[in-house]
DNA sequence: TTTT
DNA sequence: TTTT
C-alpha cells in the first residue's frame, strides 16, 4: 500500500511532454494548505506545502492537457516515488514526487474552471464525480450497462436482480 | 482501519439536533457520483449514491450549521457504522452511516457556497484547504507556532530547526 | 469520490455465489475493531464494527476464494453502496455494504494464514505489499516492463531514462 | 488535504532523538513493494519504494520506541512535507518525508512482531485494530464511555440512547 | 435529495 | 462472527 491523496489547487499551467516513443507525461505543482486558529494567539495561521505530480497515465494526461489551468482544485490519488538523479556536479540527488500511473491513480477537477468555453461532454469537468482515464474501461456503476452483454472486464452489477445478496 | 471518504454534494440543507446534554448532532445527506462512457454504446452513463452522514464532532457541527447549505461540495472522512434499531412493528433494523467523530475526522467545504453573508475569517470557506474543528487544538503545521511555548498537545514541528532530521 | 478503507479480520469463510451468467460474487464479513484507554477510569475499552463487503471483481472473488478464510487479515479498499430491497411484508428495506467492484477496488492479505498448502506463486500472500486481480493488468510498477512492447494500457514508467523527468 | 497513507515493513530499528526541549522524533524507514505478473512473460515482477517516515507525535512515538523494530509491518497515515536544506557546499537541497504530526496521523502495528517479552496491556499490539496515541484521548468507539462524564473532547456516542438518530 |  |  503506497497511496498519496491530495485536494489542492495547481500553482501553473502544466507541463506535458513526450517520451520518444510518444507517451505524455504531464507535471504539475499541487499546492494543499490548511488553516487553524493559534491555541495561545487565536491569530488564524496558515501553512502551504507544494507537490509535484507527474502523470503518466494517457487518460489522465489528456484531462490534463485539456482541462487543468493554474488556479484549478484537483482531487489527486496516486504514489510515492522517489526518483535518484545526478546533478550537475555528479552527486546523487533525490526527488520524490506523487505519480499517477496505472491501478489505484485518479485526477479529478474538483471546480467548473479550466474547461475550454464549448467543451461537451465534459471530461474533467466532473464537480463532485469522478471522471476515469479512458484506459479503465468501465468504473464500478451498480446500474446495468449490457449485462447481457458480458465480456472481459465487465465489472457491472444488476441492481435489478430481484435476489438481494 | 475503518475510514470513509467522501466528496459529494449535500441534497438538503443539514439537520441538527441536541442530545440531552446539549450535544449537537448534525445530519447530512451526501451524494456522491460517478459518470462514464459506456464501453459499447459510448454514450454517457451517471451513476449516483446516496450516503447519511452524521457529525458528533462539536468543531465539525458549528461548521455545518453555519456554512453547509443544501448543494454544497463537501470532502468527508469518516468512520462506517451501522446502528441497530426497532421498527414500528418492533423488527430489528440497521442503518449504516458515516459518522464523523473524533480522531480521523474531517469535514473540509470545497467550494465557496454556502457561505453566510457576513462571513468573515472563513471558517469552513477553507477551499482547497483544510478547516479543522475546535476540539483539535492545532493540526499539523510544520512552522513554528510557538515553539518555545511548549504545551500539551502542541504538534509543532519547527523548520527553522538547523539540523536537518 | 466514495470510498472505504477497511483493515479488519474476517468474521467467517466467505461465500461465493455466481450469478446467472457465471460471474463469481463473493460475500464477507469483516471486523474492524478500536481500542483506546478510558480518560476517566484508565481502563482499555474496545469497540468493533462488522462490515459486510460485496466483491464483484473477478480477480479479486479468485484471490477469496483462494486464500482468504475466517480469521484472515485483510486490506480492503471499496466503494459504498446502498441497496434496497423488500423485506417478506413487502416493505422497503435499505443495506449498506462495501462493494469491491472495478476500478480502485484492491484486498490485500496482510497475513500469511489462509494459504493452501502448496500454494505457488503467492497471489493472496502480498504480505507488505500489493497483489491485484487479473483483471487489472500491470499495475503501477516504476521499473520497466517491455519499455519497447508499448501497447495499449502500459503504464510503465521507466526509471532507466537519462532525462530526470 | 494532504494525506500518505503507507502499509509496508519497517527496513531498520528505528532512531529516536530528542528536541532541546526533550520532545522525541522517530525516523523509519519503510518499504512498500507491490508484485505483479508480467503482461507479455507472465513472469512475477516486484518494485520495492522506500519511504523517510518522521513521527513528531508524543503517543506515537512511544508505541515506536516500544514496539517497532527492523522487519515490523506498519498501517502510517501522514502528510507530505518536503524540507528545505544545505548540503556541505552550501546548495539547497530538499528532502520529502511522510511526516506523523497532530490531526490525522495514525500509525498502526499490523503484526504481533517487535513486541517486548512481557508487555502487557498492548500499545503497538493492535492487529486488526486501532491504537492511538495518548495525545488523542478517547478515539471515536460508539459505545458510551462515560456520558455522564462529559468533559471537553468527549467524543463518545451512546448506542443505548433510545432514539435512533 | 445534490452536482456536472 | 474476527482479531489482539
Amino acid at each position: 500500500m503506497n497511496k498519496v491523496i491530495l485536494i489542492g489547487n495547481v500553482g501553473a499551467d502544466p507541463e506535458i511532454r513526450r517520451t520518444q516513443d510518444g507517451r505524455p507525461i504531464a507535471n504539475l505543482r499541487i499546492a494543499t494548505s490548511e488553516t487553524w486558529r493559534d491555541r495561545n494567539s487565536g491569530e488564524r495561521r496558515e501553512k502551504t506545502e507544494w507537490h509535484t505530480v507527474v502523470v503518466f497515465n494517457e487518460g489522465l494526461c489528456k484531462v490534463v492537457e485539456q482541462y487543468v489551468k493554474k488556479g484549478a482544485k484537483l482531487y489527486i490519488e496516486g504514489q510515492l516515488q522517489t526518483r535518484k538523479w545526478q546533478d550537475q556536479q555528479g552527486q546523487d540527488r533525490y526527488s520524490t514526487e506523487v505519480v499517477l500511473q496505472g491501478f489505484g491513480s485518479t485526477l479529478t477537477m474538483l471546480d467548473g474552471r479550466g474547461e475550454g468555453g464549448g467543451a461537451s461532454g465534459g471530461r474533467g469537468s466532473a464537480a463532485g464525480g469522478n471522471d476515469y482515464g479512458d484506459d479503465y474501461g468501465a468504473p464500478a456503476p451498480s446500474s446495468s450497462p449490457s449485462r447481457a452483454g458480458g465480456g472481459g472486464g465487465n465489472f457491472s452489477r444488476d441492481l435489478d436482480d430481484d435476489i438481494p445478496f
